[in-house]
DNA sequence: AATCAATCTTGACAGTGTTAAGATCTGTGG
DNA sequence: CCACAGATCTTAACACTGTCAAGATTGATT
């Protein structure tokens, strides 16, 4: 038998062996080939070897699959945004910055896979990826906590709301190009990107970030 | 000829008259009536009595229609926050809190407009909904510098940008259903709903919101 | 009145997700 | 060892989608 269960049985046999982790692969892989709105089964079914129908016998739906790569996807950036934070020697605000430095990389980084986390295609209930939604903003308070140990329960869960807000309107409005006018006429752009300017000025005018609501 | 140009055509004509703003309308009714997902170009000729592909001489694509409906939308919502601006008695901060006030109201009183608006299936390149992009951002900045008239033009356009991406992270996000597992165990709503935690969280951590970032 | 351009329909095409029915294989009980 | 049951995959079809080409109809201009 040997390596019976991974990969070699796909050459030979009707059976595919390991079709749903190589269903998971494959959607991964289109995502990032076709982009958010690009993606199809019917394509991720192409590319993992089998039937259009093959995947309806693992995946209740599209939306399910898509949903696992999106829960494997804020897996990721959870991952992502702790590592950062432990190899940051900061204090205070430069450890946010880092954090949502680490955010809008990932974002930019995989546009499709960040569309897939958020978008309407995937199933929003499916319990894979609430969990990791969950685990996504806990961990995100865990690591608020430590930089504002004072700080009650509920004001750190209130701080990581607005965060995540500020940071994913900022991405959506860039990935779908609803900032691109600001790039030819605004004085936002005199000396850096869009993005650099929204960036700087969040802490440039902390005084002033407190009154825009 | 009296009425011609309008609508009494349609009952008789094998050509409608006006189709193009008839097409228009009938893509809001079906915006508001199956969401922003549901919508499709052939329920909309279907709701302008038309064949699916009348409306391909009037719009060279189904999301060249949808960015019209989304530009009428953006421009609804720029004269809606003007309108209760203008109502505002307040100063400073509260003049600011109630354009969010406004602008999230918007988003929850028509989901899919707002979601055409900000959606990937519209072409944003389009003319007619980037004017009205412009003129959102520049209406808005024109107002925080009533409010703020001894900022710099960048300060306050760096402020939209940032007022601009919290309101539009939450609204998504919140719509979207990133948030409902908040709803179950977060201590954001103890007394309150997820949205009145993170409006009111706004105004009353006005010093940590600067360090959200 | 005749012609021409604008407007709309018909019919088709390549896609999409999903389902039902049948084929194939794998593992388990006799 | 082997038949059979269930898991797994394919095939074929269905109802959709947006878009396009060709033809029908109408309104307007000359």
């Amino acid at each position: 038998m040997s390596e019976s269960k991974t990969t070699s049985k796909a050459l030979t046999s009707y059976h595919h062996g390991n079709l749903k982790k190589a269903l998971v692969k494959a959607a991964c892989e289109t995502l990032d080939e076709f982009g958010y709105e690009g993606f199809t089964l019917r394509k991720c079914a192409k590319k993992a070897g089998v039937s259009p129908a093959a995947p309806s016998h693992h995946f209740s739906s599209a939306s399910d699959l898509m949903a696992v790569v999106a829960s494997e996807s804020l897996t990721q950036l959870t991952r992502r945004i702790k590592e950062s934070y432990s190899k940051c020697t900061g204090v205070g605000t430069s450890k946010t910055r880092l954090i949502g430095d680490t955010y809008l990389s990932f974002a930019k980084e995989y546009p499709a896979r960040y569309q897939a986390i958020f978008g309407a295609k995937i199933n929003s209930k499916n319990e894979e990826f609430t969990d990791s939604l969950k685990r996504f903003f806990d961990e995100s308070a865990q690591l608020l906590q430590e930089i504002y140990p004072e700080d009650s329960k509920k004001a750190i869960e209130a701080a990581v709301l607005r965060m995540w807000s500020l940071l994913h309107g900022f991405s959506t409005l860039s990935q779908d190009g609803r900032l691109s006018f600001l790039e030819k006429s605004s004085s936002l752009v005199t000396d850096s990107s869009v993005e650099e300017a929204f960036v700087n000025t969040l802490n440039l005018e902390r005084a002033r970030c407190s009154d825009i609501y």
